[in-house]
DNA sequence: ATTACTAAAAGACGAGTAA
DNA sequence: TTTACTCGTCTTTTAGTAA
C-alpha cells in the first residue's frame, strides 16, 4: 500500500479536484521511471485509493474517499506523535446484531493464537457489534490501531491481516478488531473479549454502551 | 529512508523517552521477520534518525533530533494537504517561559486601548511564549503583520511601536504580537488573548501546541 | 535470550516495445 | 504522444544460523 505516492498526489491537489497528469510527469515527482510511475498509479487504482480517467495523452486522477480517509488517518498518527497524551477516550454507541462472520474468523487458530499472544486473552468466539454515534465515528478515526494481526494461509485459502486496539466495557477488557481490507461501514466496530459480552453484561440490541479506549 | 518504521517507533513513544524493544518485538509492529526488523533499525541508526544501545537481551531505542525533524516535516506535509482547503496556516511549537516583560507592556494603557480597539478584546496582562519548530519559523516570516500598534510617549519615556496578527489556539482567539525593535530570537512568538491561556488550556512548559493563523 | 550474517527466494524496477 | 506489457536485472526479504 503505497502511501507515499498517494501523499504526493494529495500534495499536488488530487484530493480536491481531478488532477491532469501523465505517468511521465508523475515519474519526475516520485523520482522513478515512467514504467514504475504508471505501475504505482495502477496499483493505487486497484486498491480503490484513486480513480483514473485515461485518455490518449494522459490521465485525470482523483483521490477517492478511501484514499482521503487513509491520508486523514496518517495525519492523525502524526498529530498523535506530537500531541501529548490526552485524557481517556470513550466511544459511544448502540449494540447491534452483526452478520455472524466474526464467530468464524475468531475461532480460527491462525488468528486465535495471535489474540492470545498479543492481547493476553483467549477470545470468546464471537464479536459484539456496536454502531457508533456521529462523534464517536470521528474519534475512532483518530485512534492508533496499535496492535497488528498478521494474515496467514490455510491449505485452502488466504486470510488477510488486520489490526486492533484495547478497550474496556464496564469491568471487561477487550479489543476492537479491524480487518485491513474491510469494506465495513465506518460507524460499526467489532469487539472481542475473553467472555461473551452480551451475556456477561446482559446487553440487548439497542442498548447504549460506553467503550473506553485503554493504553 | 524508512519513514514508516520511524513513525512506528514514534507512535511507541521513542521520541519522548528511550524505548526498550527487541527486534523480534519490533517485527510484530511492522509485520515483518525479525531479520528485516533488525536491519531496518540498523538502517535508521546509520541514517542518524535513531540511536540504539544494544545489550544482551534487547535494545534501547531513541529517536534523534534529526528523526524528530523528519517526522515534523511529514506532519507538516499532511497538515498542508488538509489545510489547503481552508487556506489555514498553522504554526507549531512548544510552550516556554518568557522573561515576564510582556505582562508589564500589555498592561500599559497606551497599548491596552489599542488592543481593545484593533483586536476587539481586552488582553489578559501576560503573554504566552512559544518556541516555534524549524518549519514554523520559516512559515512565520511569510505572515503579514497585518495590524499595527502605534508607539506613544509617557511623561518619562518612549514606548516603541509594534505589530500583530490574529491567531487561534483551540477555541481561544488571540494575537501574536511583535515589538518593532525587538531583539527577540526569531524562533519565539509572544501571544496575547482575552484569557490566561496557560490556565485556560492547562498548558505547561514543553507542551506542543498548534497556533492557527486567522484572517 | 539476543543481533545480524549469508544465501536463496521474492519482489520491485527500468529498458524495450506493443497498442 | 500516451499506457502498460514482458523480461532481464537489481533490490529487499526471509530462513537458517553463527556469535
Amino acid at each position: 500500500m503505497d502511501i507515499l505516492s498517494l501523499k504526493k498526489l494529495a500534495l499536488l491537489g488530487a484530493h480536491q479536484k481531478p488532477l491532469e497528469m501523465s505517468s511521465v510527469e508523475f515519474a519526475t515527482h516520485i523520482d522513478s521511471s515512467q514504467q514504475t510511475a504508471a505501475r504505482k498509479l495502477k496499483a493505487l487504482e486497484d486498491e480503490n485509493l484513486i480513480t483514473r480517467i485515461i485518455h490518449n495523452d494522459g490521465q485525470l486522477i482523483s483521490i477517492t474517499k478511501n484514499g482521503i480517509d487513509l491520508l486523514q488517518k496518517e495525519l492523525n498518527d502524526y498529530q498523535g506523535i506530537f500531541s501529548g497524551n490526552e485524557g481517556t477516550i470513550i466511544l459511544r454507541g448502540k449494540i447491534i446484531t452483526g452478520i455472524g462472520e466474526g464467530q468464524y474468523y475468531i475461532g480460527l487458530d491462525g488468528y486465535r493464537t495471535q489474540f492470545i499472544e498479543k492481547l493476553g486473552f483467549d477470545p470468546y468466539p464471537g464479536t459484539l457489534n456496536v454502531r457508533l454515534d456521529a462523534i464517536s465515528i470521528h474519534i475512532r478515526k483518530k485512534i492508533a490501531q496499535s496492535i497488528n494481526i498478521s494474515g496467514f494461509t490455510d491449505q485452502n485459502r488466504t486470510f488477510g491481516k488486520g489490526s486492533c486496539f484495547r478497550i474496556r466495557i464496564s469491568d471487561v477488557e477487550g479489543a476492537v478488531i479491524t480487518p485491513e481490507r474491510s469494506h465495513y461501514p465506518e460507524d460499526i466496530v467489532e469487539i472481542i473479549a475473553p467472555v461473551n459480552l452480551r451475556e456477561h453484561l446482559e446487553l440487548k440490541d439497542g442498548t447504549n454502551i460506553n467503550v473506553e479506549v485503554t493504553k
